[in-house]
DNA sequence: TTAGATCTCCAAAACGTTTTGGGAAGTCAA
DNA sequence: TTGACTTCCCAAAACGTTTTGGAGATCTAA
């Protein structure tokens, strides 16, 4: 409603020296900086941000791309993260963009649409694949940007991701500590970087325990998906004792497969999940899970992006986040 | 990177003449539209969004804000409603902002400084509360915006919302149908909308069957909360036979503490939920369940929002929509 | 043939900031 | 007293659109 014009005329001063007042620069006196921002405060300006970005050349926004395509969108905290980062950008001044792309092929233009028209001046890249293109992209454009989980190529940009990979390794012996010693894995798409090191965690405890053989079957990361890879893994001629499941929706999934086959997890076979649904603690029986040792995973990755916006090279913007076990009752020892 | 000045450089036009070219006004010959879209087309221009929205006084964008406070956000398909909401506002060249907000008190700070800025041109409302002071500061303003759920005050407004009561008016006939006469309600805190309907739908059934006693228990929509409200109720001194849940995720709470004395839902006591989680097929025995009957909401809260920035009045964009049952397992006859 | 209507086009003025390149006092040192 | 520095302020030029208010042609009707 009110800017700076009006806010110059109320006072007396020209609009460049309200506009530096406010900014905070230091050729403006003292007692007139105040005087402006009590006047600021008190017509409740707002610089414009249409104005002031045009000016800048910066949107003073971060993108987000979500692909629908899928239908189901990751784990249900996913939308939590990103408010967690929003509110920490909006202390920045930056608006949180939810652009949604349509499918695999959609998703290229979405993002030139995005980049031509600066509508961003930098980008959140969830679902990383190992080979993404959309990374490619971006860092040929020269866009800042962060993914959330790392590519084939993360040493050459920003990201942020669970150690999946200890995560999975560290379960797996302790079911071998149990006693099991056919200790199968649910996986996800090996596209999916989570999935990739998951699996990767899970082969490399095998490794070391001199595994003569890697049972594992590969699905959707759904219930459904769980479901199916269970059932798969339970008819073969030696079934496992253990399941490791790259999400607890599979795990939920394969929870489910075992009761129909009268199996009771925890004591006639071993399931471990990863990610900690809120619903985790709840299933009969309640399932051993993990998850992000961190609380503020949302938090860190605006910070990241404030710190990339700012000039700070990726490399030093690399954060492995520890991932911490949640046993429960689902994981007993091998009969 | 490209600007109108640069294209109409280049075809020896002026800029207003490129500009209304590409804007489709009829005071251009179509010749001239032709040769300005093939090189727009070729140059790859995209007009600034900045500049526009500055002179045009609009943002351009329409704003969710996500309550953080509560810790969980909504059920987990709640993305994806926003992601089909975005892809809708993105055709009509509207982004989706995501404004987080930190507690109940800074929630109107939030509003204050989106619309003295300008940074949206309209809002969704989530999580309405039967008085929800962000309603009454919008329509104070005149911001166009759409409630996801009603308001006690709903016929003053655009909303869209499920018809929460005459799904658990007709849950509740079903179960009294099959021989249940104490059928308890576990219900969300009521002054949340969607809770309030919810328990008005069980109480209508429960009126009508001449019910004499009307047992229920309010808690969190969580787990935790359904977990809680399962465990009060049953040693109550008459306990319920069906338990009629607010949420799908209270229902799965429910479900444990079912579990834990030895109840087997379906057959000692019956378990209705609402939402269809994903997992909700999943659980054990899979839970009986109710959504809402259309695929789109996101979509259709999109259009509406598209209409009431045409001017269409808030009376014409009221959206009921009709929940359908999905029975499982969970709500056998009663013993 | 001419007055008016119709077609095309355009110069210039916004929109509200930030930033550049000073300018006018006042201060200090010699 | 003078010249060089500071200190505080400002006019004007961007940024890239859209919109206003015409101006020249060309066409139409009498």
């Amino acid at each position: 409603m009110s800017n700076l014009k009006l806010l110059a005329q109320s006072l007396g001063l020209s609009i460049t020296t309200v506009s530096r007042a406010l900014d905070g620069y230091s050729d403006v006196a003292p007692a007139t900086r105040e005087r402006v921002q009590a006047a600021a405060q008190a017509m409740n300006y707002r610089p414009n941000p249409a104005a002031r970005s045009l000016r800048r050349r910066k949107a003073e926004a971060v993108a987000v791309t979500l692909p629908t395509e899928p239908g189901r969108f990751g784990p249900p905290i996913f939308l939590n993260m990103l408010a967690a980062c929003g509110q920490r950008l909006a202390e920045e001044g930056l608006d949180l963009m939810l652009l949604p792309i349509a499918g695999r092929t959609g998703e290229m233009d979405t993002y030139r649409r995005l980049l031509d028209g600066r509508r961003a001046d930098a980008v959140i890249v969830v679902r990383t694949r190992l080979e993404d293109e959309r990374v490619a992209f971006l860092k040929e454009r020269g866009i800042p940007f962060v993914t959330h989980g790392r590519t084939a190529r993360s040493e050459e940009h920003a990201f942020i991701d669970g150690d999946g990979e200890a995560g999975f390794r560290e379960a797996a012996q302790m079911l071998a500590s149990l006693g099991h010693r056919r200790i199968a894995h649910i996986a996800a798409p090996q596209e999916l970087t989570f999935a990739h090191f998951r699996r990767k965690g899970w082969r490399a405890a095998l490794n070391e325990l001199g595994a003569s053989e890697a049972l594992e079957y590969t699905a959707q990361p759904t219930e459904e998906g769980g479901y199916e890879a269970a059932q798969w893994l339970l008819q073969h001629s030696a079934p496992p004792t253990a399941l490791l499941c790259a999400t607890d929706s599979m795990a939920i999934g394969a929870l489910s497969a075992l009761k129909e086959r009268g199996f009771i997890a925890g004591r006639d076979i071993a399931v471990i999940g990863h990610d900690n649904l809120p619903s985790a603690a709840f299933t009969d029986p309640p399932l051993s899970s993990m998850e992000i040792a961190a609380p503020d995973v949302g938090r860190q990755l605006a910070e990241m992006l404030i710190d990339r916006l700012g000039g700070r090279k990726p490399s030093e913007l690399q954060t492995i986040l520890p991932v911490r076990q949640v046993p429960r009752a689902t994981h007993g020892p091998a009969n």
